[in-house]
DNA sequence: ACGGTTGTGACC
DNA sequence: TGGTCACAA
């Protein structure tokens, strides 16, 4: 939940962008004869026609609903064209659909600051761009608005019954505001009309229904609210929304306002209660987090009913399938991003067949992510051993393999997290890893103990991938940024020279970070529609120049001591064929590394070492500063250096507040856990 | 027997 | 911190 952030200088103007039916769009840009038909799109065809996880405009008017079954669809719409998703390694595969996001974040992001906030649903940040435009161009300056612009909806201005001199007022509302603000949100409109134009050129189909895109001026604001029911807000789909209903008997979000924030933070706690209490007044402090890319992956599929995996056997075939999918993006990732997952986590869910205990919870497990698929797979395997083990009690462990189990797996997932950048320096990646490697191996007593993890990890069937479970090692603690290590060099010759790293220089590519996100979600069915629909929201704003919290992770102390340069003189993918063929002995074989030897094992070995070592964060940055945030000057923070800068801006940033609520009046009371068998 | 899959964030 | 839960699309 967003944290309350302080009142704010200056008006901002945030663009939503949300494509309806993106999968149907991308399978009829990939199949244009599907254009204008009625389409959607399924997944896994077997049962009952697969399931619609997105249904094209044309279908809808059929009565075409999401979560119908594929024969339902036919039944409803005899024309339909169903797309299956593609499936790969036997699981829906969604790369096709998160390219395509890609592509769309990619274009919206030369006109602002994107926080892609899911595979198809951006918020960007047109402050920026509006002022400019106001300042050079503004829209009285034009000589035509563009037809898309005034297509725009515009909340509070009420159009007339037949529409057509609609256009009119809308043109009149661009051309003459009085309100600055206003004048602000016309420029934003104009910049998405020209982004959704640019991505229906590039990216899309051509719906039939035209995309739309609503503004929302802030005197509409409190109307808007008014009539909108609290489960449409944003954040009250859920348990929280339905609380409140029943708790206080609110209707919409503009009902809140009758609450005291004290009343809502009671009810609440403190945290959430004055986000509700801002909500209800069209105040959200969110920020737009200036994230393109994502910060986890993840590959899960789910075995319903009598698909339940019993055996080991099964299970472990599915985890290297998933497993195998997750390292493949992983390579991606690091390939085309430069970046390196550091947690490797194992969801599961399962149920127990004569059990009464049957509710419990398969645990999830995690541990230190290294890379090459077979790792992946091992490591994800021996995960699920240690959530079962937990999940059937010490008792029943002893059954195994051996007579019927007495339970099912219902949904495996494995995902990848905490992935961090690695320095975009002259030359790349092998010398970040090796570095890390070099850094972590020669400050320590290599060779002896280190073939005691690799048996460890290898062999044994027990759990042993937890921090817990190896031996501390704290100079690499000390002198490394990185929880763990691996190999760094591909099967090319790699010449080493010196070179140092730090997240500094990650910390500098990306200027401070500003901006607010509003974030009222309206109707998406009467306000906005398939591609590009948009809304646009005015709203008061913050300091200037605050990172955010994501980014303040980065800032990070410098590190001193290890002055060891190094360079490499190959490109960067020599280390990509190197993971994709880690498991290979001859590719390992190949690899030299200077002043110790090469044996396959030992390189799995360097990788293993540092499993469980965090880096550094400033954490403990409050407790270094003797004046509070209100008494800092903004201005003056620009004459600081950039480091020190991003580090005062972090401190400046609200603190979310620990949430002392009394247990009795905790809404977590209100919430039981779903049991989820 | 749940649309399934993927992702983020809060809390303890 | 890792693990669990909630929420969203």
């Amino acid at each position: 939940m967003p944290v309350a952030r302080p009142e704010s200088s200056g008006s901002r103007v945030i663009a939503h962008v949300d494509m309806d039916c993106f999968y149907v769009q991308v399978e009829q840009r990939k199949q244009p004869s599907l254009r204008g038909r009625p389409t959607a799109v399924v997944q896994y065809n077997a049962w009952q026609g697969g399931g619609l996880i997105a249904v094209g405009y044309e279908a809808r008017a059929f009565g075409v609903k999401r979560s119908m079954r594929g024969d339902e669809a036919k039944k409803v719409c005899p024309e339909i064209e169903l797309v299956t998703v593609p499936v790969s390694r036997g699981k829906a595969d969604l790369t096709v659909y998160r390219d395509a996001g890609s592509e769309v974040v990619s274009i919206l992001s030369s006109k602002g600051r994107c926080e892609r906030a899911s595979i198809d649903e951006v918020y960007l940040d047109l402050t920026e761009a509006a002022e400019t435009m106001l300042a050079q161009n503004p829209p009285e300056s034009l000589e035509a608005i563009s037809e898309e612009a005034l297509k725009s909806h515009i909340l509070g201005l009420h159009s007339d019954k037949d529409g057509s001199d609609n256009r009119d007022r809308v043109r009149e509302w661009f051309l003459s505001n009085a309100d600055r603000r206003d004048k602000l949100l016309a420029c934003g409109a104009l910049i998405v009309a020209e982004l959704r134009m640019e991505m229906l050129a590039k990216l899309t189909s051509g719906m039939h229904k035209p995309a739309q895109q609503t503004i929302v001026p802030s005197s509409s604001v409190e109307e808007l609210l008014a009539s909108l029911p609290i489960k449409k807000m944003k954040q009250l789909g859920g348990k929280l929304g339905t609380s409140l209903q029943d708790k206080l008997a609110v209707n919409t979000v503009g009902d809140l306002l009758q609450f005291s924030e004290e009343k809502l933070q009671d009810l609440c706690g403190i945290n959430t209660g004055t986000w509700l209490w801002n909500i209800a007044r069209g105040v959200c402090g969110d920020q737009v987090e200036g994230r393109l890319l994502p910060k986890s992956h993840g590959s899960g599929k789910t075995f319903p009913g009598r698909q339940a995996l019993r055996k080991f056997s099964t299970v472990q075939k599915w985890l290297n399938d998933l497993c195998s999918e997750l390292s493949e993006r992983l390579l991606r990732d690091l390939e085309q991003n430069k970046r390196i997952a550091r947690t490797l986590t194992l969801h599961a869910s399962a149920y127990k067949l004569n059990d009464s205990e049957s509710l419990k919870k398969f645990p999830s497990k995690s541990c230190s992510l290294r890379y090459g698929v077979t790792k992946i797979q091992e490591d994800a395997l021996n995960l699920f051993h240690a959530g079962l083990r937990e999940y059937v009690g010490v008792y029943h462990e002893k059954l195994k393999e051996s007579t019927q189990q007495e339970w099912a797996i219902t949904g495996l997932s494995v995902s990848a997290s905490k992935i961090v950048d690695i320095p975009t320096g002259t030359n790349s990646i092998m010398k970040y890893f090796h570095h890390q490697n070099q850094t972590c191996a020669e400050l320590n007593d290599v060779s002896s103990h280190q073939d005691n993890f690799l048996l460890d990890l290898g062999t044994t069937s027990s759990i042993g991938l937890n921090q817990a479970d190896y031996p501390e090692n704290d100079v690499c603690e000390d002198e490394t940024m990185l929880g763990h290590v691996v190999p760094c060099s591909g099967p090319d010759d790699v010449k080493i020279e010196d070179d140092v790293y730090t997240y500094e220089d990650v910390d500098k590519k990306d200027p401070s970070l500003s901006g607010e996100k509003q974030s009222l979600v309206l109707q998406e069915d009467t306000l906005t529609s398939c591609l590009g629909g948009s809304h646009l929201i005015s709203t008061e704003t913050g300091l200037e120049s605050r990172l955010t919290k994501s980014k303040m992770d980065l800032v990070r102390p410098r590190l001193k001591s290890d002055k060891k340069k190094r360079k490499i003189e190959k490109g960067t993918s020599s280390i990509l064929r190197f993971f994709g063929n880690q498991d290979s002995r001859a590719n390992l074989e190949t690899f030299q590394e200077s002043g110790t030897s090469s044996s396959g094992k030992q390189l799995e070995n360097i990788q293993q070492t540092t499993n469980g070592i965090t880096p550094r964060t400033c954490n403990s940055r409050t407790d270094a500063w003797s004046y509070k945030s209100d008494e800092i000057d903004p201005s003056v923070l620009n004459e600081l250096p950039l480091e020190v800068q991003a580090e005062v801006r972090a401190w400046m940033q609200p603190q979310k507040r620990a949430n002392v609520v009394k247990k009795g009046s905790s809404i977590a009371h209100y919430f039981s856990p779903t049991p989820n068998p």
